[in-house]
RNA sequence: GCCGGUAUCGUCUAGGGGUCAGGACACGUGGUUCUCAGCCACGGGACCGGGGUUCGAAUCCCCGUACCGGUACCA
């Protein structure tokens, strides 16, 4: 079995396609096949090298390795359709030497305004086939005037079209709804439709699997296998994935790109995962499984034939899974990003890395992505009792308990350093004893005292964390306060304003 | 317009001539002796409509409807 992904370079990885790679990737491997990818970059107007790069990037971080292609190289390439023109024009010479194929002057404006009348009058807007009969010698004499041609393939009238389609069922297609297509177009590129027959049988894929925007191209393909004499791939259409409102997913609804994905702080197998859960289903027990396993239980009869809708409370839900399961040390490296564009991070060192590690069970546990770890480390890297102060919540709360606060201020000027939870709940046990406050009237003004934010983590890992923070030999970090030195800032800002008032 | 496709809770799905139509995400309520999140428990929620076939239809057939895709010298 040999199966493929193509995409066009014409932009950023779109999830849908990324879905479609994926279940290429999933066959392949479930079932010891090969996966080859191909750059279809035959519209040179909107195909560039950086979107290739990208692409391939972001199938490299999705864990979508190809066994040959781009970058790979392998024994039926080249795989980038740009390199292949020639293979491309050798076949249409074959095609126009048979007459299964003609050269075509029409002129742009001509088919625009063919296409208008067709449909003013009804008929499908197909092509009129006002070059179908020219002489090869006519044809011939005008190329050699310098006409620019096109060369269209003749489509053979009145026949039915039918194949079995593995997610779909049986499809068929008259063929006196479609026009010859062109083949090699007046600039001399392939057009898609060309390209991909020739590429996918020299590339003796076995098995076509791509969105179902190609279901009404394949009949056109199906005959151009036919006039090659070539055996057919097995073809699969996989449904389209829509946005919340049932239109094309797009920029209104968020991130669309695995790219973005990636910069919002999802984490590939979260998204990989997710994505083989939208339209196809892996059995009953299970559904976060990795992707091996998930290639183990992939089969193409079981993908779903309705449209799939980009459930992003459930890929939320699926990240957060994967949060919990990834190692600190990775999910650490992977906040930098996140806390450099806060300001509280710049080049960290191997300290400063331990560090965001030893974090990650609180600032990882309780996001939906990484993009939201600086709102749960705030406290840790910017906080200012005047701040905490100027909001009218958390200084209403703090007036009332400044019994609690100012003993808290003196109880931690003595005690040693809260580094571990054990230290923290002494500590608050002591503060019971001296205020005879418990429950949320004790713990609710430490919160606000320490962390200047009236929610967060738990109080006894965030402090632990800002006390081994505050006393951190690490650089590329900013610099951490610690218990101690934030509960005499906020006593004294809040001394200070109930004087003044 | 024409051609093709699709239709089970809001979403992803399981199932499929007789089931209490199952699960997951989301949602609601309660619990978890600080909060948010999480976690636990409980709860509400679906077979597009109309005809037919049948003892019986969500399941099979037909017709509608809605939605999606295509209708290019884009892919």
């Amino acid at each position: 079995m040999r199966v493929r992904f193509a995409p066009s370079p014409t932009g950023q990885l779109h999830v849908g396609n990324a879905r479609t790679a994926l279940f290429n990737w999933l066959l392949a491997r479930g079932l010891g096949g090969t996966f080859v990818l191909r750059i279809e970059d035959t519209d040179v107007e909107r195909s560039t090298t950086e979107s290739e790069r990208a692409i391939v990037e972001d199938l490299r971080w999705l864990g979508l390795d190809w066994d040959e292609g781009v970058e790979k190289g392998g024994s039926h390439g080249p795989y980038r359709q740009s390199e292949r023109t020639h293979i491309y024009r050798a076949h249409a010479v074959e095609l126009l030497s048979r007459g299964q194929a003609y050269q075509c002057f029409c002129p742009p404006e001509q088919l625009e305004m063919d296409k208008y009348a067709a449909l003013r009058e009804g008929r499908p807007p197909k092509y009129v086939g006002r070059c179908r009969q020219f002489s090869r010698e006519d044809a011939r004499a005008r190329i050699e005037r310098g006409e620019p041609a096109a060369i269209r393939f003749r489509v053979p009238d009145d026949r039915t079209i039918a194949f079995d389609d593995v997610v779909r069922g049986e499809v068929s297609f008259n063929t006196d709804v479609i026009g010859d297509p062109v083949v090699i177009r007046s600039n001399g590129t392939p057009a898609y439709n060309f390209a991909v027959v020739i590429d996918d049988a020299l590339m003796e894929i076995t098995h076509v699997i791509r969105g179902e925007d190609h279901i009404s191209n394949t009949p056109r393909q199906l005959l151009l296998y036919e006039a090659f004499g070539w055996r057919a791939p097995t073809f699969a259409h996989v449904s389209l994935v829509l946005g919340p409102d049932h239109g094309v997913l797009s920029k209104r609804h968020g991130a669309t790109s695995v790219a973005e994905f990636r910069a919002r702080g999802y984490l590939p197998e979260a998204l990989a995962n997710y994505l083989a859960l939208l339209g196809w289903s892996p059995g009953e027990d299970q559904e976060l499984l990795p992707l091996d396993e998930l290639a183990r239980r992939f089969r193409l009869e079981d993908v779903g034939r309705s449209a799939g809708i980009f459930d992003i409370e459930k890929l939320a839900w699926v990240n957060r899974h994967y949060l919990k399961l990834a190692n600190p040390e990775r999910l650490a490296r992977l906040f930098v990003p996140h806390l450099q564009r806060e300001g509280w991070l710049s080049d960290p060192d191997e300290a400063a890395i331990g560090f965001l590690a030893f974090v990650v069970p609180g600032a990882a546990a309780s996001v939906d992505r990484l993009e939201q770890v600086p709102a749960r480390l705030r406290f840790l890297f910017d906080y200012s009792a005047q701040r905490a102060l100027d909001a009218d919540g958390i200084r209403v709360e703090a007036m009332a308990a400044r019994p609690v606060i100012s003993v808290l201020a003196e109880e931690l000027s003595v005690t040693g350093p809260l580094t571990d939870r054990e230290a923290f709940r002494a500590m608050v046990a002591r503060l019971r004893e001296r205020t005879g406050q418990k429950g949320k009237s004790l713990l609710h003004p430490i919160r606000l005292a320490l962390t200047g934010e009236s929610e967060g983590l738990e109080l006894d890992v965030a402090v632990p964390y800002m006390e081994h923070g505050a006393r951190l030999g690490a650089s590329g970090i900013r610099r951490i306060m610690g218990a101690a030195e934030r509960a005499k800032a906020f006593h004294e800002e809040l001394q200070r304003r109930s004087t003044s008032v």
